[in-house]
RNA sequence: GCUGGGGUGGCGGAAUUGGUAGACGCCCAGGACUUAAAAUCCUGUGCCCUUAGGGGCGUACGGGUUCGAUUCCCGUCCCCAGUACCA
């Protein structure tokens, strides 16, 4: 036997002893109950990081404990292995993107392996290989027969830095989610997938979700969906007044160069509604204001405006090429924008009072949301209220807090001020609470709420408007202008125009080689085998689609996969998705809320509607993880940080262990601070190389213990050192109790007793309890704390192998062996070989099916318990009393006890309270 | 700005949701072993006062409720994340 405990050899014998007997490998049947653990898959980049194995960890703990309770584990893992990368790796170094990926998952699964994580190598998918992306093809065309894809023309965001276009959810923000710069505009054709279709089911069938994902998803999630109620209101736009005849203008230069209304604009109103040239359409959720506005504000896009283009005077041009100018390019998002427009001589008409409005265009009203109109109440809306003080137009106030009177208007800007300003509590504008209404016909007096649903149904029945909802939620574009994608399988034919490819022809494969230039076009298209081909429907000479899928398909669906990885007419079996699915546990990193997390969703749901699956939701329990993050040192004296590796710095800590100074080799003083895991920034940490050090053990257990798991995690390497003492401190226990435990003999001499034995089983079954309940609800610093308090709990024991009574050497036993099935999440291999010698049996708990330790609540209970007294809410005395004691027993020990009398004697006992088994409080008139 | 989540030792973090604040670990200090060092083991470790016994103060800050508040309520300050004119 080793006298030490050696890491590497541990882990290499119980990895290989898992391999060979395909101990994780899931099978499906049996009377197991399923349980589906999945961490979001990872891009193969080539090398794992400490956010991988973060992930990876707490996935696995969460693997083992279900294993360890008796459930059927589906525990897979697979490869997003489409991505710029792959393409950019080709176009700097020339490599094959595909021996490129290939070679990188293999040296990824290696590394996996080596951290020992329990996966089913058996259902890897990745989705660059036919066979996977085979049926994002397939999905394809069946949502195209559903009317679920479609291709359109419109601005798409762009990466000018990765020459890439982004969906809404890859550019949120106005930065790209890969690269972080700014993200433009650009006007292209793409192939979109009809997520506003779900909108509603995305949004309701959250409330089946909430409960086991993070708050702050649902709540980014509906945020991003944003659904909102309201109403839509037609203004009659009445004749223009410049007095000059339409048929005798010329379009000026600027009018020349406004370009025209982009395909479809006039029809894109949402839910039904259509622009009509002879009136706006503005979208409102306070249509209970509406006696409030003094204008409506279009956006400079509006096909109103382009309709009128003729009649509009020079400045009002300049300003909507101005205006569109900078929407194409939009300034960074530190700055807030600044309210921008101009009258454009237009005059609209209230309908509700009659009152004749100007026609404005702003720059804040989009035409992306809602009808690209909007009627502006300075004094309801904040947005309204800045651009009527910049501008100086009037502000009516038609709303009351319920209890408050109108306000008198502050300020020198407001000419047709008609507030009734009397009364005592006067409303800060702009007031955008609901209330009261007043100044409004008939509806003055009425509540916010009640006008609400009053108007709409008059503008209902009078015919200039109707109820609306709109939503923030846009389609998305999955068209990519990249190789190393899933081909969108549409053939082009002069004859039939766009023909979806055969089923029976899929996959549509990539060619093996294509000129990579990285410059936003399609490298397909320049490889005419691929190109060239005839069409399915006339058989005529047709060429194919040239642009790849989003990459976040592939990632929209692959958890399906893993449950039939390896079939080859449909994505998945049905009867066979539905014995594993939903995956009961996911966890992953929170930065996917509203990307990834949003499509797979959207994905179940379009599975669904076609008779896939049965159900809606696709993760039952949501998990989002920290990141993992490091100390950096730089020096930013030029004004560009440059960083410098640990290893090239020289560190001054004071007593405390806080850094004075650091300086580099050649004496700079640079600055520290913690951030993101990098090697550009020099304190990334490589995996492989803890493993080599420290052990994949070590590594495991202090990534589960340092922090909650959903805090961001600081890595500093003497954490795990501490993890491996821990180890050690456990090795050392059970090589010094091994001639004592491995016996099963143990049976008490009658009349035995010993309270080292009944103290250290108490703790046994404590500990159980406390890890139990830990588990169940995904803490894992906390049961790390509670392994070593036992283990603690063992090495204190007043007693030592050679003397120690059977009954004695019997709790240790049952000490030692709770431990090591307690410690097979967090530490699988270390646990393996301690359970084998501790049970006696080599091959360890694996193969012995072994379970989860169980808990004797007659065993965990104490007999004695420490009460403490508090005199006025101070702590003066412990007393140690019976675990048995009653309320009377203990109020009567509590006044009888020395160290309180010397606080009470003398003095008026006012109060005592007792709290069961618990504590005594007594209160004294001073 | 708005919306969420937070402020507990030198550090990461515990605390059965109103009942002994600081579990567990890291760091640090002292000791043992050693020729020495490393490793390991033991002891100490919230702050202040005290030779000791002990006492006082402490969960961002100020109030409140309560026998009792890290936990509940009101106000203030600060940090983190999301979001950015969504009508």
């Amino acid at each position: 036997m080793d006298e030490k405990y050696f890491a590497k050899k541990i882990e290499q014998k119980w990895q290989r002893k898992w391999a060979e007997s395909g101990a994780f490998e899931a099978r499906s049947g049996g009377d197991k109950p399923k349980f589906y653990a999945l961490e979001m898959l990872p891009y193969p980049s080539g090398n794992l990081h400490m956010g991988h194995v973060r992930n990876y960890s707490a996935g696995d703990v969460v693997a083992w404990y279900k294993r360890l309770k008796g459930f059927n584990v589906l525990h897979p893992i697979g490869w997003d292995s489409f991505g710029q990368p792959a393409e950019d790796a080709a176009i700097k170094r020339g490599v094959n993107p595909r021996e490129w990926t290939e070679d990188n998952i293999k040296s990824m699964q290696g590394q996996l392996q080596r951290l020992g994580i329990s996966y089913d190598w058996t259902r890897q998918m990745a989705a660059h290989r036919p066979d996977y992306y085979k049926f994002d093809q397939w999905f394809f065309l069946k949502m195209l027969e559903k009317g679920l894809a479609y291709k359109k023309k419109t601005q798409v965001n762009w990466c000018e830095t990765d020459q890439a276009t982004l969906s809404n959810e890859q550019a949120s923000g106005g930065l790209c989610w890969r690269c972080g710069n700014p993200v433009t505009k650009k006007d292209l054709e793409q192939w979109f997938l009809k997520t506003t279709a779900y909108s509603d089911r995305l949004l309701d069938d959250m409330a089946e979700i909430e409960s086991g994902w993070p708050s702050n998803v649902i709540k980014r999630q509906r945020d991003w969906i944003g659904r909102s109620e309201g109403a839509f209101v037609d203004f009659d736009v009445l004749s223009p007044v410049f007095g000059r005849p339409e048929s005798e203008t010329t379009p000026s230069a600027e009018a020349a160069a406004i370009p025209p209304p982009t395909e479809g604009e006039f029809e894109k109103s949402p839910e039904g509604g259509t622009l009509n040239r002879n009136h706006i359409r503005v979208f409102t959720t306070r249509i209970d204001t509406i006696y409030g506005a003094n204008a409506v504000v279009v956006a400079a896009e509006h096909p109103i405006i382009i309709e009128h283009l003729s009649q509009l005077a020079e400045d009002v041009l300049a300003k909507i090429q101005q205006i569109r100018s900078e929407k194409m390019n939009p300034t960074d998002h530190e700055t807030e924008a600044v309210k921008d427009g101009i009258d454009t001589g237009l005059k609209a008409v209230n309908p509700f009072s009659g009152e004749e409005l100007p026609v404005w265009i702003g720059n804040y009203v989009m035409m992306e949301y809602g009808t690209g109109a909007v009627m502006s109440v300075p004094a309801h809306d904040e947005r309204d209220f800045e651009f009527a003080k910049k501008f100086r137009l009037p502000i009516k106030q038609v709303i009351t807090s319920v209890n408050g009177a109108l306000n008198s208007i502050v300020g020198n800007h407001s000419p047709t001020a008609s507030a009734a300003a009397s009364g005592s509590e006067t409303l800060e504008l702009p007031f955008t609470d609901y209330g009261q209404v007043e100044n409004s016909g008939v509806w003055s007096g009425k509540s916010s709420t009640e006008a609400k649903t009053e108007m709409t149904a008059f503008a209902v029945e009078k015919g200039f408007g109707q109820a609306a909802t709109t939503y923030r939620l846009r389609d998305w574009g999955i068209s990519r202008q990249r190789f190393w994608g899933s081909p969108i399988p549409i053939i082009y034919c002069d004859a039939c125009g766009a023909v979806p490819e055969k089923y029976e022809n899929l996959p549509v494969e990539l060619p093996e080689n294509a000129p990579f230039t990285g410059k936003g076009e399609s490298p397909l298209a320049k490889v005419p085998e691929f190109v060239n081909t005839s069409c399915p429907k006339c058989g005529g000479p047709a060429s194919r689609e040239t642009d790849t899928m989003d990459t976040f398909v592939d990632s929209s669906w692959y958890y399906f996969r893993y449950t039939d990885p390896h079939n080859s007419e449909v994505p998945v079996d049905t009867a066979i998705a539905e014995r594993w699915m939903p995956v009961d546990q996911y966890i992953g990193g929170d930065d996917h809320a509203v990307m990834h997390l949003i499509y797979a969703r959207f994905w179940t749901k379009v599975m669904r509607d076609l008779g896939l699956v049965k159900f809606d939701e696709p993760f039952r329990r949501l998990l989002t993880q920290g990141m993992v993050v490091g100390e950096t040192f730089f020096d930013d004296s030029s004004g560009k940080r440059k960083y410098f590796s640990a290893a090239e710095v020289t560190v001054e800590r004071d007593a405390k262990a806080k850094i004075v100074a650091a300086r580099s080799a050649d004496g700079t003083v640079l600055k520290h601070a913690i951030e993101r895991m990098s090697k550009s920034k020099g304190n990334g940490v490589d995996p492989d190389e803890m493993i080599e050090i420290y052990g994949a053990d070590a590594a495991r257990l202090f990534v589960m213990f340092a922090a909650p798991i959903e805090n961001e995690l600081v890595w500093h390497e003497s954490g795990i050192e501490g993890a491996v003492r821990f180890l050690q401190r456990i090795w050392r226990i059970v090589h010094k109790w091994e001639s004592r435990i491995t016996v099963r003999d143990d049976q008490a001499e009658p009349g035995e007793s010993s309270d080292a034995a009944r103290d250290l089983r108490r703790k046994t079954h404590q500990t159980i309890r406390r890890i139990e309940e830990n588990l169940e609800h995904l803490q894992f610093n906390t049961p790390v704390a509670a392994l070593m308090e036992l283990s603690n709990a063992i090495a204190d024991l007043k007693a030592d192998p050679e003397s120690a009574t059977q009954i004695e050497a019997a709790a240790v036993r049952e000490a030692v062996e709770s431990l090591a099935l307690m410690l097979v999440p967090f530490a699988p291999h270390a646990a393996e070989e301690f359970y084998s010698i501790a049970a006696g049996n080599e091959n360890g708990i694996v193969a012995n099916e072994a379970r989860f330790p169980v808990y004797d609540a007659e065993l965990a209970k104490t007999d004695e318990i420490e009460i403490p007294v508090q005199v006025n809410g101070k702590l003066r005395a412990k007393l140690m009393v019976s675990a048995e004691i009653s309320d009377d027993e203990l109020r009567e020990a509590a006044t009888a006890d020395e160290k309180v009398n010397e606080y009470t004697s003398g003095k008026e006992i006012v109060k005592i309270v007792v709290v069961p088994k618990r504590l005594v409080s007594i209160v004294v008139k001073q």
